[in-house]
DNA sequence: ACATCTAATATTGTCATACAAACTTGGGGT
DNA sequence: ACCCCAAGTTTGTATGACAATATTAGATGT
């Protein structure tokens, strides 16, 4: 008797990804913000782990482009810039609209029920205004776009673009403003993709996200027009 | 008097960067064949450096997905299927179209001279059947346009791609075959760069990339259909 | 000879230390 | 004030250690 497909899959959760998650978390919600240096034996003590652990999760961060190795070899929070924003949500559409598409037509039942539900838990999180659950709920629906779209090289181009979007949305999010709009887009969205109209789900993502970005590069302009501090630290 | 513009950029040339370049290397040239399993203590013997920068290495790697990590926690080089290359392709087609508009928009002279010399050199080599030179140098033509678009956000989303473009190109250039039509295809893109001319360009680009596209899709193609190993290793 | 279980060996993840090179800082000294 | 050096930091890298798994090779029974 074979018991293998039975088994629970063994993740022994390694210290790495915890200290991964950890500094993700504190980069999103601006614990260390934009620009902010990191140092390793200060991270070892935040996250009680050894410096090598430190670093793997350093290294991690850096290929997500959450953090960025200075002239000086010193690794700082990133510094997005309105462009960026901009850039990224103009690569977004490109990828998401394809990825909805083909969500539509290679998901299973079970992929478009979860989806369905993600999006009940974000309605009544918007409708609520508990913006740190909305924004974690956001993240799992594109998450699951990506992976019902079944294609491993859409999913690794595009999810790390989502650290990134996660961190600017917490940030724009901080100011109220673009919640109702975000509702009705969001719904055209599941809409489209319960009907089976891959069309109208692209063109819906395509429309939430210019959307999104002009709000988002909004907020950055604004900013960048307030404040350019030389030097930022961590807050204590 | 300010000597900072001056100063050579200091590179101390990081261990682990030359670790990572040999790697990429050593997988690009199918000296670990796809699904090889990588042991970290041979690949300290054989670059000559220590576990820890070869782990640093390994996670490079994985996070340009030339390596994966297997279910046992086995680091093993990426196996590539002709579907996920039919994606690379399509995804660099959206991605390096706005790059070349981006570059003929926004580039600098010395940006456009560099590029037309590049093209150059890839025309010599092309002549010369030189495929090792061809390889190295159409990886030099796509990233100066990713440089000269002038995207940060751009060119961290479609530079790692590159590596395993690099890697494909160099197992469908073990076949002759289309190294003619290239030629072609970059003339005709260099020529709208040189002219200015944005649609010509990208649509030189996105014609360049659907051939380059059908010709590994095919070659992966006709490579899956005569063999499906169980486990491969490295070569000795 | 063959399947199977077991003990020996390898491999990975993590920690602790060490040290050189580069960088930063805090004080003198002028 | 300004400049310069010594002391302390920080990063990059190497080494060694060890637990928890994997894998392999043997030993064993049929």
């Amino acid at each position: 008797m074979e018991y293998e497909d039975l088994r629970i899959v063994d993740t022994p959760s390694l210290v790495r990804d915890h200290a991964i998650s950890k500094l993700r978390n504190a980069i999103s919600s601006g614990l260390y913000p934009p620009g902010a240096r990191l140092v390793e034996r200060e991270l070892c003590e935040a996250l009680g782990v050894s410096r090598t652990s430190v670093r793997e999760a350093l290294r991690q961060l850096q290929s997500e482009n959450l953090v960025e190795v200075g002239r000086r070899r010193s690794i700082n929070v990133a510094v997005i810039t309105a462009q960026d924003a901009a850039d990224i949500y103009m690569i977004r559409e490109m990828l998401e609209t394809q990825a909805i598409r083909r969500f539509v037509a290679l998901s299973d039942e079970a992929e478009r029920k979860a989806l369905a539900a993600v999006h009940k838990r974000l309605v009544k999180a918007l409708s609520k205004n508990d913006m740190p659950q909305l924004s974690a709920i956001a993240s799992e629906f594109y998450e699951r776009v990506l992976i019902g779209a079944k294609s491993r090289v859409i999913y690794e181009v595009a999810r790390p673009l989502l650290a990134r979007v996660n961190y600017l949305r917490i940030r724009s999010m901080a100011e109220p403003g673009r919640l109702d709009g975000g509702l009705k887009e969001w719904d055209a969205m599941m809409d489209a993709v319960q009907a089976g109209d891959a069309d109208r789900a692209a063109e819906a993502m395509a429309v939430h996200l210019r959307n999104a970005r002009a709000a988002i590069v909004a907020r950055l302009e604004a900013d960048e027009k307030t404040a350019i501090p030389a030097k930022r630290k961590a807050a204590s």
